[in-house]
DNA sequence: TCCGGCAATGTTAACGATCACAACGGAGCT
DNA sequence: AGCTCCGTTGTGATCGTTAACATTGCCGGA
């Protein structure tokens, strides 16, 4: 920095000041200055600016090391989103969801002294882990828990699931059986709210609910059940790889997708168009959750406040496509 | 730092000393000095260790922002194994591999003065981005170009992709067609000519080359062709999203599988086992790829010194399901 | 006894930026 | 003319750590 200023004639404050764009430096300068930086190729020292002002221009992200397709997308969708600022992510995956696990990855990220943290922290108990939080970072929450999460941005589930079951009921079916995600996740608590609410207003029988837990596997295993019972003529599933693996079942005990049984999904996987057959399903938009994330936790940072009790919820859209059909006529009851 | 060495009795220095397990440091203050450290909480700050030394302890990653199965795997993966060494990771995902991205991507890592690189580099075009990197930071390319890495890890395509044909020969095909990866991929070539090895080495015509894209789209494309050609008993596809493709295709025009085709994957995505039928595919081990590549960049972090020309290389895993028979007696030629 | 050597500890000076404050000079007002 | 104000620039001090070197005290050998 000091070799930019001998080069530029001025002093290394002055530097400094162009380098952050202040307001009062004449046009001149700037000018000399842009081009004894360019000259020597200068970079100025992260570690540095970190170290004087306290904060970095790291963003650190926790999540789940599995590869699901909904944190996975947040995640290369909020890169993306942070690149644009100027923003570095740091990753923090954690095996499991439990309070400790998360507990660690944000100590981490504290201790890299990250200027602000996003958590995606779908389950139950992470949420003990983000209240016992001390230190005052601008934190947002993605798909967190609703009754305690400050800052929070999450897709409206209860909308997709409900715009999911209603589009099935609109097909003629009688009800709409459930295959669920895991029980402590709030992304699948919604969706099953949202199916249950969707019947509720149709006046319909709400059935027992099956639970799964993400995998086409667990698809399989409950289509194995739903297969067998001759009632069952339209599913909603928490996401795609249920149904994928509830197309499966259904296919081995020899009842048609959508002639037998309609199904609709959740998420949109990028083959769901391709599976036989395509499915209808509910696209989230990953896109906006990260950009509104995004939004918020700039906004937190550049206030220098921590923890605006916001929230911003993203509506899914449902994609039809050729998995719902009416049911056969006289097919039961 | 200072409160923790007045409260141990200490100095400065010797808390320091303590922190990075220096050896000259007598049992019993270090005892002391810990406790000190306990009770005020005190961590290091990783900022102004990064100012006086020079290096942080963060290892950045380049990739590409699609969720493709491989490269997002690895990035999960080689997360997970550098946080059991105190390594931060720092993604920076680009948009499309070309030169021009890369470049910039590798820039910001190195404002970021990180202490070593990864770049997951699958198409020829990342080669001269990486080539005219100046700067001595320890790299290791993964599935990079063989001709210019000097330190690269990669999933043996080749042994992989002939493992794959050999085994639908085995089945008693009369030969294997292909639908691979985009041209420009290292991963698509080597299984391209993997391929085209185990057609040879069985003296057995080699049909013309499909090329698709990586997505279930490309499959189906193709497959709407390969379902018109009644010669076509056998295909190996370029990953299970192609192959999924496939299934669609050939399901619409009634051929059925593996009783009329039989197909072989690549990648074992989670999915793989509930496609209809259950997909026999090729399972590269993401989670060596990824030891394997912090291994060596450890190497080159700690010795100082950069490129080691060392190349790594794992070997893939046939999985076999259910989407391989034997050809119907007669059925060709 | 004296001295070299070594282990344990302390002292001072960096590292490369920003911040707080001071200094300068020209414009505009009384 | 003299004063204030403001835009522009420069001058230390400072952030929290490690590196280099200095110091102390004890041990063992000549």
């Amino acid at each position: 920095m000091m070799d930019v200023a001998r080069l530029a004639g001025v002093s290394h404050q002055t530097v400094s000041r162009v380098l952050n764009e202040h307001k009062n430096v004449s046009e001149q300068t700037r000018l000399k200055v842009r081009a004894a930086i360019a000259e020597l190729g200068y970079r100025p020292d992260r570690a540095a600016r970190a170290l004087v002002t306290g904060t970095s221009q790291v963003i650190g992200v926790v999540t789940q090391n599995s590869s699901l397709y909904g944190p996975a997308s947040m995640l290369t969708a909020f890169e993306e989103a942070a690149q644009a600022t100027g923003f570095a992510v740091n990753v923090g995956s954690v095996r499991s969801l439990d309070e400790r696990s998360i507990s660690d990855a944000v100590e981490r990220h504290l201790d890299q002294r990250v200027a602000g943290l996003v958590v995606i922290a779908p389950v139950a108990s992470a949420g003990p882990a983000l209240a016992n939080l001390h230190a005052d970072v601008p934190l947002v929450t993605i798909d967190g828990d609703p009754e305690r999460s400050s800052t929070l941005v999450t897709v409206d589930q209860v909308a997709g699931a409900r715009a999911a079951t209603r589009h099935l009921l609109a097909a003629g079916h009688q009800t709409v059986w459930h295959i669920s995600g895991p029980s402590d996740w709030f992304d699948s608590a919604g969706r099953v709210r949202g199916w249950e609410a969707a019947l509720q207003e149709a006046g319909v029988e709400i059935p027992p609910l099956l639970t799964g837990d993400w995998s086409a596997g667990s698809g399989y295993r409950n289509g194995q059940l739903l297969a067998r019972l001759p009632d069952v003529t339209a599913v909603f599933t928490a996401n795609d790889h249920i149904a994928l693996g509830l197309l499966r079942a259904l296919n081995e005990h020899g009842r048609r997708v959508p002639a037998d049984v309609s199904i609709v999904g959740f998420d949109d996987v990028p083959e769901a168009a391709y599976f036989s057959p395509p499915l209808t399903t509910v696209r989230p938009d990953f896109a906006a959750v990260a950009t509104a994330t995004l939004e918020l936790l700039m906004t937190q940072i550049e206030s220098g406040t921590s923890r605006i009790g916001t929230r911003r919820t993203i509506a899914p859209m449902l994609v039809d496509r050729d998995s719902v059909a009416p049911p056969r006529a006289g097919a039961t009851h």
